[in-house]
DNA sequence: CAGAATCCGGTATGATACTG
DNA sequence: CAGTATCATACCGGATTCTG
């Protein structure tokens, strides 16, 4: 089953972008966009949702060996953040080594749609991106 | 006209994510999606893209007032990253004073509507991160 | 195994002043 | 108007060491 991916560039488009730009509803001057990204745009926190997507549930170092190159400290900072904000969840199993497995949360899933199509896009147009690049360093 | 957002949870969304994360294909170690985020995860890149995104062409002080907080710096920054990564252009008339038009080029509109969506996720959602974080907080 | 605590450097961001 | 240049700083993220 295919999915149709952006391209409409209808006004249905220009609806949303209005919606998301009108800026100041809640605090003074902040915007969801922004908020949201101050707190996924980081590092690791995306990639982290991603692999929580794709194997449903996971330990802490078998994320650890997932995410290539992610320091412990990191992803122990990056897995509280998600926790807080109700993306993930933790469960803890008193045993001995211990156990503690990360999923996503309803809210976590729900955000995997986007970051999918993000992620899509990306892997997409990286190519262009560093042609756009190579081509502007020449210049 | 609607918009179906996310929530197919087919298997080609696992398709997919197992496309994107499937890393190191072009550089050590390098996987797309952190590629990006390295480059429109700052603080003010996708803001900019959006707004461009609305009006299709603004000067540079238009950006600057309609971005709420941004400063000279950040913008100017923000704008030379965006170009030289080919998602928007510069045109510079010589006139007096001097005109300076940014408007996103084809590969940053392809962008525009994952960014949307992303949009969309967090104008939907922002409430229950919010609550999430008060419920942790007093935990 | 799954972390906590500490130290530390680079960079992203901001404030300010100046220019063509 | 549309920047550039310089300085100051906060904080993100890595390396290391220690623990239950």
């Amino acid at each position: 089953m295919e999915v149709t991916v952006a391209e409409p560039q209808t006004d249905s488009m220009a609806a949303a972008l209005e919606n998301i730009l009108t800026v100041s509803k809640n605090g003074p001057g902040l915007c969801p966009v922004r908020d949201i990204l101050d707190r996924i745009g980081d590092k690791w926190s995306l990639l982290t949702i991603l692999h929580l997507g794709r194997a449903d549930n996971l330990r802490f170092n078998e994320l650890r060996r997932h995410i290539e190159g992610i320091s412990q400290r990191m992803l122990t900072v990056t897995l509280r953040s998600l926790e807080t904000d109700g993306l993930i969840t933790r469960t803890a199993y008193a045993e001995v080594p211990p156990r503690v497995e990360y999923r996503l949360t309803a809210l976590g899933r729900s955000l995997l749609g986007a970051v999918v199509e993000l992620g899509n896009w990306a892997t997409a147009h990286a190519p262009a991106i560093a042609e756009a690049r190579r081509a502007f360093g020449v210049e």
